[in-house]
RNA sequence: GGGCUCGUGGCUUAGCCAGGAUAUAGCGCCGGGCUUCUAACCCGGAUGUCGGGGGUUCGAAUCCCUCCGGGCCCGCCA
């Protein structure tokens, strides 16, 4: 309802312009404490008409027409700024939307198919917390597109057939793989010896250097040894996914594009742009016209191919099957991808969308599988749900200890996905382990919590007699400050919606998502529903099922649980 | 050395692309509120050279230049 508003807010605003025989490129409009839309648009024409902004602002004012029937309740000036305000239609509109649409409230559709790359981890051991990022602001997008009016398919790409698989693949037949542990955990751990012993005895990289030639050259052997090594890896990674609410649609694997050719055709097509040049033996790509200083190597000296050139592979593939791609990628990715898209681009092809997040990094320096340096999700996901377990047992000491176990998971899992998707992706981080165990701050659990407000405010009427679909609402009886505000943010979801799709922002919608929680909540303390009086109470349960809607809508949408009762 | 990016109260953080009215919110700190729909809540208060310096502009956290500090990257790893 915002953008509907927004968008008559421009039509009257433009016409009162053209009244004036005045014309700007942009209207200046934004949300502001001041009014729901304003605009200072009058500084910028005050060079133009020789007089006062404030002096313009009155003009337009003047000459602004508040349409009937719409959503303007009016325009006020205050000295040079144009302040719109809206109308109890508005209000009603928003509410009957809400009620009438319930979980689709400000879904669209038709907006094409979108095939989303995120997590793809090499499967070399768990995920740590530096993966979750990714993991989470790739899940949150998907949600996001998909709620936008996209057909999103979520792919992970699996790194099958790099150094670092041969190694992992070596180290299965040097090394004692542990059973007993979860076997992601096991593979980081023989990973983590081999690269040891790699680096003690570097006589032993010519075993390494002969299973990637076997790998390319298509040795059925080699290859299922591999896919062995990844299926153990990938089977605690998908498990540790699943535990935070993520899944992958399809997983792309990177050998199929050497083994059905895709790779040696890109590599043709690249020559064909007679870009390329060989040194030392090696393929390389001149990309100096795209501001790359320094060429791309797309085959070894050996004739083997690089992860560049199988990504390549992989991107046109999935330029040919979709409307918008899109990548979550680290920001060590940043020049390559940026030299992947050129190539593309140098192909005629469609490019990705990237976005990059910057590093999570531990205090003593940066997280290392290789290295064994990190902290897993596994051991941040059972940290967690210690830790939400015992904030449960505080303030619900007397539930059955199922439900506490089933609050302490939904709270400690929605914390972690909210907490990482909250922040900005261009920031980067330090893993603090008091921080991310802080359940004091202002974050999934409250919006959670107000929405298991709502749901129980719902439940008591229900639970007096009250039929929810049948209650008529009468907007006008709703005056209270807080019950206008819930409204307006309410009205406020498919602008954040389409936003976020548009930018791939996700954490605008985090934002969102508290300050509709923050709102519902001061109008929980401050308005009494169920002691109202008939008409009043039966109104107001209108809106608190509509709060209770979005918030659940939003919730679903970052992917964390809507509770009923926590 | 070069490139990209971040720098906002004690800590974490929004706003920056498309410059405007008292710079967003949380934690922590000080004070107040449970005989009313779940207090994981609400209200009030203190705390800011928006990294430093220049510039553009009627107006800069936002644009430009420069310096400082952190992170990431810089041809046969992924």
């Amino acid at each position: 309802m915002f953008l509907q508003f927004k968008s008559q807010v421009t039509q009257a605003l433009t016409s009162a312009l053209e009244a004036n025989g005045l014309e700007v490129t942009y209207l200046s409009l934004e949300e502001s404490v001041h009014a729901d839309i304003a605009s200072s648009v009058a500084f910028r024409l005050a060079p133009v008409c020789k007089k006062s902004p404030a002096d313009i602002a009155s003009m337009l004012a003047a000459s602004i027409n508040v349409p009937e029937n719409g959503l303007i309740d009016r325009v006020e000036t205050k000295g040079p700024y144009l302040n719109f305000y809206i109308n109890q239609t508005f209000l009603d509109r928003t509410v009957s939307a809400i009620r009438a649409q319930g979980h689709d409230y400000a879904s669209q559709t038709g907006r094409g198919k979108v095939i989303l790359e995120h997590t793809s981890a090499n499967p070399n051991g768990p995920l740590h917390v530096g993966h979750i990022r990714n993991s989470i602001i790739g899940d949150t997008l998907g949600r996001i597109l998909e709620k936008a009016g996209y057909e999103v398919e979520t792919q992970y790409y699996i790194n099958d057939m790099g150094r670092q698989i041969a190694i992992v693949s070596w180290a299965l037949e040097h090394f004692d793989f542990d059973t007993e542990k979860k076997s992601d955990h096991a593979i980081a751990d023989i990973y983590i010896q081999a690269n040891r012993v790699l680096n003690d005895e570097p006589d032993k990289k010519a075993e390494i250097d002969e299973l990637i030639q076997r790998i390319e050259d298509g040795d059925p052997d080699v290859a299922e040894r591999f896919k062995h090594a990844v299926d153990l890896a990938m089977e605690g990674i998908k498990y540790t996914l699943g535990r935070m609410n993520i899944h992958h649609d399809s997983f792309a694997w990177e050998s199929t594009y050497v083994r059905n050719s895709d790779v040696s055709t890109t590599v043709s097509r690249i020559k064909d742009t007679g870009r390329t040049v060989v040194d030392d033996g090696a393929l390389m790509v001149d990309l100096s016209d795209y501001g790359f200083e320094k060429k791309l190597v797309i085959l070894r000296s050996d004739g083997t191919s690089l992860y560049t050139t199988r990504d390549l592979a992989y991107h046109l593939w999935k330029a040919g099957h979709c409307d918008r791609m899109i990548d979550v990628l680290g920001a060590d990715h940043k020049l390559i991808s940026g030299q992947l898209k050129a190539v593309l681009n140098a192909l005629g092809e469609n490019e990705p969308e990237i976005v990059i997040f910057e590093f999570v990094s531990l205090p003593e320096g940066s997280m290392s599988t290789r290295r064994g340096k990190f902290i897993s999700t596994d051991e941040l996901l059972d940290q967690i749900n210690t830790q939400a377990l015992v904030e449960v047992e505080k303030r619900r000491p007397d539930t059955s200890d199922d439900f506490k176990q089933e609050v302490a998971n939904f709270v400690g899992i929605g914390a972690i996905r909210y907490d990482v998707v909250k922040v900005s992706p261009e920031k980067s981080t330090v893993f603090d382990w008091r921080e991310a165990l802080d359940f004091e701050k202002q974050g999934a659990p409250f919006i959670q919590y107000s929405h298991a407000r709502a749901c129980s405010i719902l439940a008591n009427a229900e639970g007096s007699g009250v039929k929810l679909a049948d209650l008529e609402h009468h907007i006008s009886v709703l005056v209270e400050d807080q019950e206008i505000e819930l409204i307006k943010h309410l009205a406020r979801l498919t602008a954040v919606i389409d936003t976020a799709a548009v930018d791939l922002k996700p954490h605008h919608l985090a934002t969102y998502a508290r300050e509709v929680a923050d709102s519902f909540n001061q109008f929980y303390r401050y308005v009494p529903v169920l002691n109202a009086e008939v008409s009043l109470r039966d109104s107001r349960l209108v809106l608190v099922d509509c709060a209770r809607n979005v918030l659940s809508i939003v919730l679903d949408t970052l992917g964390l649980h809507a509770p009923k009762s926590m």
